[in-house]
DNA sequence: GCCGTTTTCGGCCCGACTGTTTTCAGTCG
């Protein structure tokens, strides 16, 4: 049972007592426990085995009860409670809510007014128009319901941040470029560099939104206008990807940059804080509050002004997910998030030696000319036939090719190296795929599981400790083997790697292919909390790929990452210097 | 059902929009 597993049984009992009517702020407990499990990096299974329930209850938003639920779940693999809210509706109910403008009361009403339980029986009720006889819904409601349904079906559901940020920056540059609009930002999840994004929200100010609302409408930029009003604009793109924009007066630019980025947990604790200062925040501004009487504004323009009006520092987008960054605001004790510009080199990329689309030279020209120090290179090991794996006697060259041309940089005085690496097959039993020779003559391995994937949780966790602890790996790479929106992370007890690898001194990757993003921001965080050291490496096997380089600084940002937790940050020497002591 | 800068009990974020209604409930972000 992962902590991901059981953050989805609360949401469906946390829908499921919603629909049935119960307390919102109940329900609302059990939405924050899950989402706060998701963010919990050490697994509730350890957890619970080590400490028992009252190791549970240090997780935020878990108390007496929730946890004692999860022991339930954990011992017996169900919990009753969910099981009887489940008896107590049929099957499709669930899915009913999935279903845009379709909530929880009017799915209560029409399943005990008509007993329809699924998406098709809806679609045939609002057909026959038997739903214009209930309460509180009409003709304007059928129409309504029957638009959702298919908009539902066509399933635009989340895609990578790596495809919505350029689509997101393209619409952004043609509002920069309309001249009433003083600023534009792209906001919401996007802005926050989560790995998978829903909708673009994109945000701009003018002292004439109605103009700017109307040009945008027009411009041909959305396939469809869906809704086109004075300050607010939605519609869709080419292929069905949605967009809203809203354009607002500068004086409140800054409190709906805050508001539209999220998340929400974020904005609720943001809020809820600003109470309890006789302040109440909105999307115009933060207000002064006496009696439930608002005030005099004190803040809006600026996203700054409105943080530090609630008496907090600047809080970097990638934090607000209610993570702690309200706390650490407010102490000064925000993290100095890594950049893109600390990187110095990129450890993980693959030339025509393996599976690469270009040579060593030019890898290493680019990478040069892009204003990196060192690179690292990481054909595939021998094992790995199908990726056109390097023979002992190809890795041999490779090494000797990389001496000539370090040797050349030397002579013309450029400050560029190349480290000859290789991305070794951790096989059965821990085996690491580098024969010994090469092994001798390499600067570093880079350990990763490539197959196996399907056998069970402790063996894998199991043969890639044994593999970080035969020494022959400097860098485990995309650890949890994870493709986004395509296939699950195969099972891995990833905190007690983490754990071994600070021990051992080994370094773990945050792969920064879009598709990836693995490690995540959750365990890089505790990697870094653990003193488990990072690389940020891109996995390029072409040119254009070493531009997935920002996504894994996105994504190290979202895990709290500083500069010092990653090696790729440091100078060349340091790098020799680590791997020597390493062999040593 | 959780939690504590006012609290171990009594709170729990905020506003816009829509459709159905004559003052509001439901949904969304």
């Amino acid at each position: 049972m992962t902590n991901a597993q059981a953050a989805e049984i609360l949401q469906q009992i946390a829908d499921l007592l919603n629909i049935s009517g119960a307390n919102s702020f109940r329900i609302r407990s059990y939405r924050q426990a899950a989402e706060s499990l998701e963010s919990w990096a050490e697994e509730i299974e350890e957890i619970y085995a080590t400490q028992g329930v009252k190791g549970l209850r240090d997780i935020p938003d878990i108390g007496k009860s929730l946890a004692e639920k999860i022991e339930e779940l954990l011992n017996i693999g169900q919990i009753s409670q969910h099981q009887e809210l489940l008896g107590q509706f049929p099957d499709g109910i669930l899915e009913l809510l999935k279903v845009p403008g379709l909530g929880p009361r009017t799915i209560a009403l029409i399943w005990s007014e008509l007993e329809i339980a699924d998406i098709d029986e809806l679609e045939e009720a609002a057909r026959s128009q038997q739903l214009r006889e209930l309460p509180g819904l009409g003709a304007k409601s059928e129409e309504k319901i029957l638009a959702s349904i298919e908009r539902y079906r066509q399933g635009m559901q989340r895609a990578l941040l790596g495809e919505i940020l350029p689509l997101g920056e393209q619409l952004i540059s043609y509002l920069r470029e309309h001249p009433r609009v003083i600023a534009a930002e792209l906001a919401g999840s996007a802005r926050r560099r989560r790995a998978t994004v829903g909708d673009i929200d994109l945000l701009a100010t003018s002292e004439h939104p109605e103009e700017v609302c109307r040009d945008f409408a027009s411009s041909g930029q959305l396939e469809e206008v869906t809704m086109a009003g004075d300050t607010k604009v939605s519609g869709l793109l080419a292929g069905g990807r949605s967009v809203d924009l809203r354009v607002v007066a500068p004086e409140s630019y800054g409190a709906v940059l805050q508001y539209f980025t999220g998340s929400q947990a974020h904005g609720v604790a943001l809020r809820t804080r600003a109470q309890k200062m006789d302040l109440t925040v909105n999307e115009y501004g933060v207000f002064e509050q006496h009696n439930d009487q608002v005030g005099e504004k004190i803040a809006g323009a600026s996203e700054e002004g409105v943080y530090a009006a609630v008496g907090l520092e600047w809080i970097p987008p990638e934090l607000r997910e209610d993570r702690g960054e309200i706390a650490a605001a407010a102490d000064g004790t925000l993290p100095e998030l890594i950049e893109l510009s600390d990187i110095r080199s990129d450890l993980h990329m693959h030339t025509t030696g393996s599976d690469g689309m270009c040579s060593l030279e030019e890898l290493a020209e680019v990478c040069r000319q892009r204003g990196y120090s060192y690179i690292g290179i990481t054909d595939h090991s021998p094992a790995l036939r199908v990726a056109g794996g390097l023979t002992e006697e190809e890795i041999i060259a490779q090494i000797q090719e990389i001496a000539q041309l370090n040797e050349r940089y030397r002579e013309e005085g450029i400050e560029f190296r190349i480290l000859a690496g290789l991305e070794a097959d951790i096989l059965t039993k821990g085996r690491v795929d580098v024969p010994d020779a090469a092994f001798e003559m390499l600067d570093f391995v880079l350990g990763s599981l490539h197959q196996g994937f399907s056998s069970d949780a402790d063996k894998i966790t199991q043969r890639v400790i044994q593999a970080l602890e035969s020494g022959k790996i400097d860098i485990l790479g995309h650890p949890t083997g994870r493709l986004l929106l395509q296939r699950e992370p195969y099972g891995i007890h990833l905190n007690e790697v983490i754990e071994a690898a600070g021990e051992l001194d080994v370094v773990i990757e945050i792969n920064a292919n879009p598709r990836r993003l693995d490690l995540d921001d959750v365990h890089a965080r505790f990697a870094q909390g653990n003193g488990t050291r990072l690389s940020i490496n891109t996995d390029a096997h072409d040119i254009p790929h070493l531009d997935f380089m920002q996504y894994g600084v996105y994504t190290a940002r979202r895990g709290w990452i500083e500069p010092r937790s990653v090696i790729n940050t440091w100078p060349v020497n340091k790098v020799k210097e680590w791997l020597a002591q390493r062999r040593a």
